[in-house]
DNA sequence: ATTATCTATAGATCTATAGATAATGC
DNA sequence: ATTATCTATAGATCTATAGATAATGC
């Protein structure tokens, strides 16, 4: 079985085969690529890693969903390891965006910490990968990932601060802050263990997650509804800080 | 550098290098294995896996971690793909049990879903490898793995009629249900995802996560702790289920 | 000169099988 | 005869580099 070789016509070996339409470059027709190889590599990478793992999905079959040789794909990145830092940097940074913008903005921290959470949900149901789960191999753990870990810290103590600010006022109320942190954060993050996140809008399976963090803390549940409706008009004000 | 080798003192190609101490049995020496190579090598797998993926974890890695040779492993599991598979039905079989234990007792459906929570993360949170990501992966999709499939199914299936049976008696409420089954399996399943699981007691993190189920479902919010009190003694009653 | 691609390949794996060896238990 | 281990190895990968080729842009 020959291989799907992408036309490169001078180097063919029959020339009686060569195609007569010359192309003006020598590029592959790879479906995905297009105009942007790189972004297309860093999309194919994204389903592969998040279906098969990042040691189950070789350099190869990334390179070749979008059209291109194994080889070929290490023009636009140095290593493996380069894309998946990338892939995972790229996943949390509207969030860490989102973070720094509420952080500014005057309103209740039960607001706050709602408009994160839904953010955050937003953010992961709206990505057709499911690239969350990676962060935990052995494999993110070298020096190539300090960048992404700095952001997950960050946005981790972003979680926390708005936590603590609404225990202090007495809006939430928690058996153990350490605790309840981690559960908020898991909550928030469990998204990602949804097998059938596409069943639903992500609008929806937000507003059900950050709905659900909200009740966890909330001194007063009964208040819910008043914050929702103040944390969808914080991300609106949010947005609308980020276009300038 | 000569690799780390368990004696096998009469294949020593160097009989000047023999070992005066015979041995009774040719078995290596390694520190994990003691009386039972096949449960050791489940103990490493589980680990290596969680720690760098199915794929990224060698089946040498495996045997060496247990004093064997790379091969040897192959006694006691005719594949890879094996060793997955039994490891992930064993992470799931005890909280099937305890769903079968609770379908039987006679409980409110908040009751029954409060202890079907806590059992499944105090299982989880129990274990000291983190084998629950590991599910989603492509490689988990083969004939191998319909058992462990058809367990989670029973296991989601328990959830959704705890749920059913308590929005029917007006315990429950919320917008949508089906995403309401979602939003709860995921919350149960969220310590998967926590990264300082070790730092909190499994008990207190069971209580905890199990309170965010409830609070999302409930509809009178106050009364958690009625719940959560019954749901303790179901436990134990369904532990005793299991002795007989 | 730079950018984008290719073929070829080095060198390092990795899974699983074959077949030898030794101890144990009948 | 069965069980548990080993060494050796086949055959299939896999990542990354080297070096050729062609088009583009100065």
């Amino acid at each position: 079985m020959t291989p799907d070789k992408p036309e490169r016509s001078v180097r063919s070996t029959s020339p009686a085969a060569r195609n007569t339409t010359r192309l003006g470059r020598p590029r592959a027709s790879g479906a995905a690529k297009d105009e942007n190889p790189r972004q297309a590599i860093l999309v194919a990478a994204a389903e592969l890693f998040s279906r098969t793992g990042y040691a189950g999905t070789s350099t190869r079959a990334i390179a070749e969903q979008v059209g291109l040789r194994q080889p070929s794909m290490f023009h636009y990145f140095r290593t493996k390891e380069d894309l998946l830092a990338e892939l995972l940097e790229n996943l949390i940074t509207p969030t860490t965006e989102l973070l720094a913008n509420l952080e500014v903005l005057d309103a209740a921290p039960a607001a706050k910490l709602y408009a994160l959470a839904f953010g955050d949900v937003l953010n992961m149901a709206s990505s057709d990968t499911n690239m969350t789960t990676l962060q935990f191999l052995n494999n993110a753990r070298t020096e190539r990932f300090d960048r992404f870990w700095a952001l997950r810290t960050q946005l981790f103590d972003g979680y926390a601060q708005f936590i603590s600010q609404g225990l202090k006022s007495a809006a939430f109320a928690c058996r153990d802050e350490a605790i309840a942190r981690s559960v908020v954060f898991g909550i928030a993050d469990s998204v990602a263990l949804w097998e059938d996140a596409d069943s639903f809008e992500p609008q929806e399976i937000s507003v059900e997650v950050a709905d659900a963090v909200l009740l966890f803390l909330l001194a007063d549940k009964g208040a819910l509804e008043a914050v929702r409706t103040e944390a969808l008009a914080l991300i609106r004000a949010a947005r609308k800080e980020e276009d300038e």
